[in-house]
DNA sequence: CCCGTCGTTGACTGACCAGTCAATCCGGGA
DNA sequence: TCCCGGATTGACTGGTCAGTCAACGACGGG
C-alpha cells in the first residue's frame, strides 16, 4: 500500500464540506432563517467547527459568493478576449450564468437571494465586485458601438445592468417554478 | 369655528403613520435589521400600538408592499386597455414604474429590496400577486404577436420576465447610486 | 357626572441563536 | 513511548428583540 488511508481528512475538506453544506443549508431556508448549527448538522461536523474556519456566519456567505463570483468576472474577461462578435460575447456570458444555474441551482440561488438582492447587507458588501461584472460587459457594449456593430442610443453601463437584469430575472423566475 | 380642533387624531391616521414610519424605518435600516421600535419611534407612537393595528412586523412590511402592487397592477391593467401601439403600453408601463420610484425612493427601495428580492420569506408569500403583472404584461405581448406587431422569436412570458426584470436591475442600481 | 369602550402606553418575558471556550482527540516527531 | 500542537467537540453565555399584557387616559352616551 502506497499510503495508509487517513482516517482524519484534511483540513481543506472540512472546510469544503462545511462550504458545500452551507450552500445547501442557505438554499433550503434562506440566510437569516439558518441557523448555523443547521450548517454544522448538515456538514456532519461540530458546530464549534464552522468558527474554527470562518469568523462569522457572514464570512461563509461572503466566501462562497466571492468564490463563484470571480469565476463569473474571469469568464466574462476570457469571452471577451477572444475574437468573436460582441453579439456572440453577450450570448455567450448569458449562456454561461445560465450554465452556473443549471450546473448547481443551489448555489446559484443563494448568490442570487442572499447576495445580490440582500442589498443592505451582503450587496452592499459586494458592490464593488458586481459592478466590476457591469463594467465589463459594458465595456463590451462600448467597443461594438465603437465599432458601428451596436446602436450607440443606450448608454454601455444602462445597456449591461439591462442585460444582466433580464437574465437575473430569469433566473428567478426558474428559482421558484 | 366650524369644528372643534381634534386632540386625538383619528384611529386611520396612526395607522398611516405607522406605515409611513416603516417605509422610512425599513428603507434606512432594512426589515430585518429594523426592530419594531424603530418603527414606533419613526412615528411618534408607542411600541405597543403596532401591535394594535398589525399583527405582527412581517404584516407590517406585507401591507406595504399589497397597497402598492394594487396600484401597479390597476395601471398596468389600465394602460393595456387604451387604444394605443403595444410599444407604447410597455413604454407607459416603465415610465410609471420609474415614476413610483421617482415619486417615493424610500417605499419603492423597501418593495423591491424587501419583498421582491427576499424570495424565500416574503417573495413567496407575494408570488402570486407578483406573477400577476407578469401575466398583464405577457398578455400585451401576446396580443402584439398575434396581430404581428411583435417578433413572435420570445415565448411573452420570458419576454414579461426579461421586461421587468431590465426595469428592476435599473432601479436597483439607483438605489445604491 | 359617571361609566364603558377603545385607543394608547411601555415595561416585561420568553425564545432564540451567534459566538466563546475549556476540554478532548489524534497524528506525528523526538 | 511520550509529548506537542492543531483539529474537533458541544455545552454554555450574553444580548437581542418580537410579541404580550396590565394599566392608563380620552371621549361619548346615558
Amino acid at each position: 500500500m502506497p499510503s495508509a488511508p487517513q482516517i482524519r481528512p484534511a483540513p481543506a475538506d472540512k472546510r469544503r464540506m462545511i462550504l458545500d453544506a452551507a450552500v445547501v443549508a442557505f438554499a433550503k431556508r434562506g440566510f437569516h432563517a439558518c441557523r448555523v448549527s443547521d450548517i454544522a448538522d448538515e456538514a456532519n461536523v461540530a458546530y464549534g467547527l464552522v468558527y474554527h474556519y470562518f469568523r462569522s456566519k457572514d464570512e461563509v456567505l461572503d466566501t462562497l459568493f466571492v468564490e463563484r463570483w470571480n469565476v463569473l468576472l474571469a469568464f466574462i474577461a476570457e469571452t471577451d478576449a477572444q475574437r468573436i462578435a460582441p453579439r456572440d460575447k453577450l450570448y455567450a456570458i448569458a449562456a454561461a450564468i445560465i450554465d452556473f444555474y443549471r450546473y448547481d441551482p443551489a448555489l446559484m440561488k443563494v448568490i442570487i437571494v442572499e447576495v445580490m438582492r440582500s442589498a443592505n447587507t451582503f450587496g452592499l458588501r459586494h458592490v464593488d465586485k458586481i459592478a466590476e461584472a457591469y463594467v465589463l460587459i459594458g465595456e463590451i457594449v462600448a467597443k461594438a458601438q465603437a465599432e458601428g456593430t451596436f446602436k450607440r442610443e443606450v448608454s454601455p453601463r444602462f445597456a449591461a445592468l439591462a442585460f444582466y437584469g433580464a437574465i437575473e430575472q430569469v433566473l428567478t423566475g426558474w428559482i421558484f417554478g
